[in-house]
DNA sequence: ACTTCATATTGACACTTTTCGATTTGGTGC
DNA sequence: GCACCAAATCGAAAAGTGTCAATATGAAGT
């Protein structure tokens, strides 16, 4: 049952536009957060704010160097979210009906 | 861009733990509103709320039999999302930094 | 037509989220 | 020390969300 909140975390924080672009641009790789600001119409505060959920609900790491901050996926969040959302939207024997936590099958496997 | 926002709007709903275990209960086939309603303890008002998010977002598909609403997932949506989230958390031409509009410097190193 | 049952909608409330400007924190260099 | 910069935090306003009771809708059976 955590569980369900657990996971549900990173699919809200994924719910905002902007946070879904913000994961995709650190997909590419490390990046600092302002150069991730220059690439959106927000103030210092509002990125901080975002960067902190995303980095809350596991699915981006803060590395601090020197006065600057950078931000990379989480590969092993990314993959449990991955496999989260396979097993909620496949009919298996991790059903809620059956509680259980089981694997992906049909899941497209590139973690 | 409109991507996105059409995108996140299902990870928007997932973001309910409530609304996850719908899905989950879900996939094991199809359900009538009053068959998910005994599983949880929420008003009846608040499950038709919750359905109605999941609709719209796409997720789910619900279908009128007399005066029972079935509900079921639609599979095209959850393939399509699917390859969202993976789209969005790997390195590939669909990343937002490469489609540009200015910045993002650095994040291939063409700095 | 009337009643009943399953859902949907409405209106209201508390709570959360998004956003900003202002301020604070903490590292760098003079 | 002091000034400067990047980032985090604070405080507040506006918008959005989850929830319920009450009411409306619409189909089925009487």
């Amino acid at each position: 049952m955590e569980n369900y909140l657990e996971n549900t975390k990173v699919f809200k924080a994924l719910g905002d536009p902007k946070r879904a672009m913000i994961v995709d641009m650190l997909s590419c790789g490390e990046l600092c957060a302002c150069m991730i600001l220059e690439k959106f119409e927000m103030s210092q505060s509002t990125l901080s704010h975002h960067m902190k959920l995303l980095c809350e609900c596991g699915l981006v790491k803060g590395r601090n160097e020197g006065k600057w901050t950078y931000y990379s996926l989480d590969e092993e969040a990314i993959s449990k979210t991955k496999q989260f959302f396979c097993s909620i939207t496949s009919d298996k024997e991790n059903c809620i009906c059956k509680e259980d936590t089981g694997c992906c099958k049909g899941c497209d496997g590139n973690e």
